[in-house]
DNA sequence: AGTGTCCATATTTGGACGTG
DNA sequence: CACGTCCAAATATGGACACT
C-alpha cells in the first residue's frame, strides 16, 4: 500500500514505535555520518530508543567530549545569542504563517532586555578580565620580559612590604614571632580560596584522549572496516564504536555539564583562563547537580507535543541553547 | 536536472560543502526532531558548521545534560517514566496550530534566557567584587587587623620579590635597552591602582604566547567565530586570537594564564585545584559501567552491510551502548 | 556566508510479512 | 522483540539561481 503520510506525533503504537525508531534511527544515523563527511564536520548525536537503549553516532573525526566539550565551552551569551536566533527564526515562521503577533511583541521585548543583560554582562566580564590581568602579572611575575616592569614591580613590592610591616608593629606584637618567618603556608586565608573546580572538557589533560578502538583514526575509511564487512563504502565511518572511551569520559563531561560547580571563589586562580572560562560557562549551574524532574518548562518544541520528564538542573539555565531550527511548517498532515 | 547521485566523500568545494551542509543540517534536524516525536525518545544532535558554528538540538523533552549525562551514566532506570498523560492536553494545543510555534516555549525559551543571563550578570558581579577586595588586600594592607593575615602577605610579598628578582637576573639584558634607566614614574600597573591600562599589556613581548585552548579551538575554524558573531564583539571567552583588538589582548593574556607552566610558589594554591580536579576525574572515569566491544556483525545479504556495535557495560543496568550504524548498501555508483 | 526556491531524481520509510 | 525484505508513496536534496 505503499508509503502512508505520518503526521508528526507521537505514535500511540508501542510495537510501532519501536519499529519506526529503529529504521529511523538507521536513517538518522546515516544522515548524520553522510553529513559529517560531505561536509567534513563534528557532529555527535546522541538518542535512547524507546527502550532505553542509547546509541551515539560521532562524525568521521569527531570525539564525543571534544565536541561536547566545545560545545559547552560556548558562553551563556552566546547560547543567549543562540537562543534568540532560533527565536528570529520562529518569529519569521510565524509571520509567514500569517500567526499572530502577540508573540511578536513578547519577543521583542524580551531581546531587549535580553540585549541589555547581555551587555551587562560583557561589561563585567570585561572588568574582570581587566582584574584578572592586572592580577596576573603578580602571580607571574615570570612572564614578564622587561626588566624595567619587573623593576618597578619590585619597588612596589619592597614599599608594599613596608607598608605591611609598619602596619603589623604597630599592632600588637604577638609572642616573639619572627618577622622573618619563613613563609610557609599559602595565602589560604584570601578571600575565596577555594578548592572547588570545574574542569574543562577540552582541557587536554583532563580529557585525554584515547584512542582505543576508534576515536579518531576510526575517522578514517580504513576503520571503517572495522566492524562491518568492508563494505564498498569506505565512508562507512563508525566512529560509534568510540562509546566506550566515550561514555567513560561523558562521566567527566556530565560533571562539567551537569553543573554542580560549587562555585569556586573568584579568589585564587583568577588568573587561570581556564578557570574564568568555566566559571563563566558554568555561571549558569550553580546548583549541585541535582536533577529534578522540571517537567515545568522545558522548552518544547514548537508545534509538538511534549511529554517531558526532564530531569533538569533546578538551575537548568545552560543547558538549552540552541535548538535551532525547528519550526519548518509542517505540512499539512 | 534533477538531483545528482552523491558519492559520500568529503565535497571538496568548500561552497558546496557549506550549501550541502546547511541543507542537510535542516534535514537532519528535521529528522531528529520528528524522531525524537514519534518515538516519544530523548535525543542530542549538536553539529557545527564548516565554519565552526554550533548547533544543537534536543528532542521535545530532552535536556542537554540529562541526555548526557543519562548517556553517560548509562543509568537507565527510569527512562519508561514518561508522563505523557499530562502532556496530552498540551500536544492538541499545539497540534492544531499545524506549525512548529509554541508560544508557552517562547515563554519559557526566553524567560529562561533572561535568567541565565541575570545570573550570570549576578555572577560576573559578585566575582569582580571579590577579586576586588582580594586587590583591596594588597593596595590597603593597613584595613587587616589579623597579624596573621599579615605576616602571611608579607611573606608572599617577599617571595614575589624574589622571584621577580630571580627572573630579573635571569634574564639578559634586553637588547640595548639601558638597564639604567631610571625607574621613577609611578608603578601604574600595581595592584590596587586602578589605572586603566596595563602598561605592560600593551608589550606584545610579555605576553608570550602560549598557545594551550587555543590550539584546540582553533582546530575549529570558526568556532570562536561566536565572538565575531556578535556585532558588538563580546569577549566572553575569548579564545580567538584574530578576534578584536581589544580581545586579542585578552586572548593572548588569557592563553598566557592558562598556560601549563609551573604556578608559582607563593601565592594562591593553583595546583590544589588541579589536583582536585583530576581526582575527580579519575573517580569519574572509573565509572562503574565497563565496556566490551561486542563487535558483531554479519555481512547480510549481499548488496549490504551491516555493522554493529555494541558496548555493553558489565554493571549498568542499561548500559549498553550501541553505535551502530553505518554502512547502508551504497548502491553502486 | 547562509538561506530560500524550483525541479527532477535519489532516498527514506510506512505497512505487511517472514525469521530467529 | 529486533530485524531483514518488498513496494510504492513520501521526502530529501543536488544544481542553478536569487536574495540578503
Amino acid at each position: 500500500m505503499g508509503r502512508v503520510k505520518l503526521k508528526i506525533k507521537r505514535l500511540e503504537n508501542t510495537s510501532s514505535r519501536q519499529v519506526t525508531y529503529s529504521k529511523r534511527k538507521n536513517g538518522i544515523l546515516k544522515k548524520a555520518r553522510e553529513l559529517s563527511i560531505l561536509c567534513d564536520i563534528d557532529i555527535a548525536l546522541i538518542m535512547f530508543s524507546p527502550t532505553g537503549k542509547p546509541t551515539l553516532c560521532l562524525g568521521e573525526h569527531s570525539n564525543f567530549e571534544e565536541v561536547i566539550g566545545k560545545f559547552a565551552q560556548l558562553t551563556p551569551q552566546e547560547r543567549a545569542k543562540r537562543k534568540l536566533e532560533s527565536l528570529e527564526a520562529l518569529k519569521k515562521t510565524f509571520k509567514k504563517l500569517d500567526h499572530d503577533v502577540n508573540i511578536q511583541d513578547f519577543l521583542g521585548a524580551s531581546t531587549q532586555t535580553v540585549e541589555e543583560l547581555t551587555n551587562h554582562s560583557r561589561l563585567l566580564q570585561t572588568q574582570l578580565s581587566e582584574t584578572h590581568k592586572r592580577l596576573s602579572y603578580w602571580t607571574h611575575p615570570d612572564k614578564i620580559n622587561n626588566i624595567e616592569h619587573l623593576r618597578a614591580m619590585e619597588d612596589s613590592l619592597k614599599e608594599s612590604l613596608n607598608q605591611i610591616r609598619a602596619h603589623k608593629n604597630g599592632m600588637h606584637l604577638p609572642l616573639g614571632m619572627s618577622v622573618e618567618q619563613p613563609q610557609a603556608q599559602p595565602i589560604s586565608w584570601l578571600p575565596g580560596n577555594d578548592s572547588q573546580h570545574m574542569m574543562l572538557a577540552e582541557d587536554p589533560n583532563l580529557l585525554p584522549h584515547r584512542d582505543l578502538e576508534c576515536s579518531t583514526d576510526a575517522s578514517i575509511p580504513s576503520y571503517s572496516g572495522f566492524f562491518s564487512a568492508c563494505k564498498t563504502e569506505v565512508d562507512s565511518s563508525g566512529q560509534e564504536s568510540n562509546a566506550l572511551n566515550e561514555l567513560s569520559r561523558n562521566a567527566c563531561l556530565r560533571l562539567q555539564l551537569g553543573g554542580q560547580y560549587p562555585y569556586p571563589s573568584y579568589g585564587f586562580n583568577l588568573l587561570d583562563e581556564k578557570k574564568l572560562k568555566t566559571e563563566t560557562k558554568m555561571s549558569l549551574h550553580e546548583n549541585p547537580v541535582d536533577f529534578q524532574v522540571n517537567s515545568g518548562f522545558e522548552p518544547t518544541r514548537p508545534g509538538y507535543d511534549t511529554s517531558h520528564q526532564s530531569w533538569a538542573s533546578t538551575s537548568g539555565p545552560c543547558a538549552i541553547a540552541v535548538f535551532d531550527q525547528q519550526s519548518y511548517p509542517q505540512q499539512p498532515n
